[in-house]
DNA sequence: TTTGCTTTTGAACGCTTGTTCATTAAATTG
DNA sequence: CAATTTAATGAACAAGCGTTCAAAAGCAAA
């Protein structure tokens, strides 16, 4: 029997994600035409169409790929206090949006590009994701650990600033993951507590 | 005599800048035609070069307009403490973001779509009023008021965190604006504060 | 009403876009 | 080697892109 009916290379399928990735990163989804992609994976345009229906599929692969890594590896161990889980909660994020710079990029900037169906999709995943977040106040604020007036605000306000680190942190640069971790846990930490 | 040589239309010429705005702030400047500017003015593609040379000057005079004036209107009274200095600032930053959501939008989501030029100008400017807040951070910890171990990341993070604040605030929802502001200064506060 | 200037039109330019598909090339299997 | 299946090509498609410009229209002063 010859190969798998519908099977394509699994070498050419990954290149043409990661060429997507690289360039919607840089250049952004519209202006990336699918002509670039080819040739930054070495081959004609039409061959792309053997690993994605279309353009708008690409994204949505990426961006949906990204923010279910995002969830599976959100940390939440409930045996520990609503202040070591925000604190792994911190450092968590940091480290794994620094470590995924194009895949953040354009899960932030690329989502009016997407159809109506497909945003739906990735905003429902982005709000399971605040929603960890938001349980870990709200447990913190039950037990008297953390004084917070407004759960929601303080959620979208600590993934604001810990998803800033990505406009100005680059592995190798002066300052350590470790370091900055600890800067903005202590800032954190002084924002929740009394 | 007739009109001044060169002079345009008083009407058209904003027009054009306001269709400009809210297109490349709803669908991205690479994703919007100038056909599609010029319908929402009314006007036939063609027209709009009366008023701009090309759509990229149309974009960079949106945010450097933009940009200008925020930098015009940050409050600096040196003669005020460095915590009211800083809560000044919060609360400006929040007000003025507010108010300007398509023009905070573009000015955060376009940067790259900018020519290599007009990008330095862009980003100039955005240094400038990074560095107006640092300066208030540096003179807090001078005066012992702060406790802050590093004033760059500190300025970065309470910017992205009050930033954030367009990402979901909408004028007439639920919350005030003097609600908004009195909870992200509380955040503030209590992070640089020791 | 005529003159002179400003503003807009509408067609045209060369080029790029996402996508399709018959054809060719390559690889694998029996 | 022969048969079969996959993968890539390269040309073609209709549509849209930013921009230009001669011609027409509109308006204000003389």
């Amino acid at each position: 029997m010859a190969r798998t009916t519908g099977s394509h290379s699994d070498i050419t399928g990954p290149r043409v994600r990661a060429a997507a990735l690289r360039l919607f990163a840089r250049g952004g989804y519209a202006a990336v035409s699918m002509r670039a992609i080819a040739a930054e994976v070495g081959v004609q345009a039409g061959a792309l169409y053997n690993y994605t229906p279309d353009k708008q599929s690409l994204l949505f692969d990426l961006m949906q790929a990204h923010m279910t890594d995002l969830l599976a590896e959100t940390p939440s161990d409930a045996s520990r206090s609503a202040l070591q889980q925000l604190q792994d909660f911190v450092a968590f994020h940091i480290r794994f949006h620094a470590d995924r710079p194009d895949e953040v990029f354009i899960a932030y900037m690329e989502l009016r590009n997407l159809t109506e169906e497909n945003f739906a999709v990735i905003e429902r995943l982005r709000r399971d994701y605040e929603d960890r977040l938001e349980a870990i106040l709200r447990a913190g604020v039950a037990s008297g650990d953390f004084s917070v007036a407004n759960t929601k605000i303080v959620t979208l306000a600590i993934i604001a600033m810990l998803t800033g680190v990505n406009t100005w942190y680059r592995a190798g640069g002066r300052l350590s993951l470790d370091e900055v971790v600890a800067q903005y846990w202590d800032m954190v930490r002084k924002a929740v507590t009394a």
